[in-house]
DNA sequence: CGCAAAATCATCCATTCGGGTGACGCGCGA
DNA sequence: TCGCGCGTCACCCGAATGGATGATTTTGCG
C-alpha cells in the first residue's frame, strides 16, 4: 500500500513539470484547450498502461494444452546418478559439511525441530548452523536460502 | 469480452463528455490551466493503470483439454522457453491463478510482507492465500509447501 | 439478474524463525 | 602446545509465520 502511495506521490510530480513545460508551449494558441487536455490525457493514459504494465509483468497469458507425455526426456546432460554438489562454490561460500546437511533438509521443507530430529542434534545446534548458512548465503529467510542453494548449484 | 470493450467504449464517451462540462465550467476561470490539466491527467493516469492491470490479467483464458497422461516426469527443468505451470495438477489440487501467484512469490524467497508489497495486497490478503496453498498442498510450511509445488511441476 | 467462486482484509492466538550472544569440546596443523 | 575451525548447545527476544474464522467485495457465468 505504502508503495502505491509513493508511485502515484511521484506520478504527480512528474504530472505537475510536465504541465508547467506544457502550460508554456501552448498558452500563445487561443483554442488550444481541447487539444491540451486531449494530449494530457492521451500521455497519461499511455503513461499509466506502460505503468500498468511495468509493475506486473511476467503476467504471460498462460495458454497451456496438455499433450500426452509418454517418455520422459532427460533434458539436460544432467547426471542420473546422485547428485553432488558443486564443490568449488562450496568453498567460496565456505560452507561446511554439516551446514550442508542442514540446508538439504531445509530444502526438503523441514522444520527446524524436524531436521534436528533427523540428524540427531539439539535444534539449537540447527539454529545456528542455520543462521551461519543464512550470513554466507546473504540470505534471510529459509525460503531464500534455499532459492539461492539451487541456483549456486549446491543442492539439486 | 465484447462486453469488456463496450463498457470501455461507453467509459470514454462518458470521459469526454465529463471533460467537455468541466471545460465549460473552468473555462471562465483564468488560472485554471492546471487545475483542469491536473484532472484530466489524474483521471487518465489512474484510468491507465487500472487497464494496464486489467489488461493484463487475462491469464488462464485458454483450458486445457485434457488429455490421458501416462509417464510424465519432470526431470531437470531446462530453461527451454518460458516455464508453463502444470495446468492438470493445478486443477487437480484446485489451486486458482492469484494462489500461484502466491506461490511463486514464496519460492523466490519473499517474506509475506515482500509479496503482499510486490501484489499490491496487504499482509492478511497473502495470508489468507498461503494458508490455503498449504491445505491444497498438504504442507505445513512454505518451505514444505515449495518443495511439493516444483515436485508437481507447478513451478520452475 | 443472481449465484458461486475467487479475492480481499481483518483479528486473535500459538508456534516457528531469525538474530545475537556466550560457551564448551574436539581434532588438526603451525 | 596453542590457536583455530568446526560442531555442539543454551538463552533471550522480536519478528515472521501458520491456524482458525468471519466478513465483504469483485468477478465469471448461466
Amino acid at each position: 500500500m505504502k508503495k502505491t502511495v509513493l508511485v502515484y506521490g511521484a506520478l504527480g510530480g512528474v504530472l505537475i513539470a510536465a504541465l508547467k513545460f506544457v502550460e508554456y508551449r501552448f498558452l500563445i494558441l487561443e483554442r488550444s484547450l481541447e487539444i491540451y487536455g486531449g494530449i494530457v490525457a492521451l500521455i497519461f493514459s499511455a503513461l499509466g498502461i506502460w505503468l500498468g504494465l511495468k509493475l506486473t509483468r511476467t503476467r504471460q497469458t498462460v495458454v497451456v494444452r496438455e499433450v500426452p507425455v509418454l517418455v520422459e526426456v532427460q533434458v539436460g546432460a544432467r547426471e542420473a546418478g546422485p547428485f553432488t554438489p558443486n564443490a568449488t562454490r562450496l568453498q567460496q561460500l565456505g560452507i561446511t559439511p554439516r551446514e550442508l546437511d542442514i540446508l538439504e533438509a531445509m530444502a526438503a521443507g523441514l522444520s527446524n525441530r524436524e531436521i534436528a530430529a533427523q540428524l540427531f542434534v539439539s535444534e539449537n545446534t540447527v539454529k545456528t548452523h542455520a543462521a551461519r548458512l543464512f550470513d554466507k548465503l546473504s540470505a534471510r529467510r529459509r525460503t531464500q536460502a534455499v532459492q539461492r542453494a539451487k541456483a549456486a548449484g549446491l543442492i539439486p
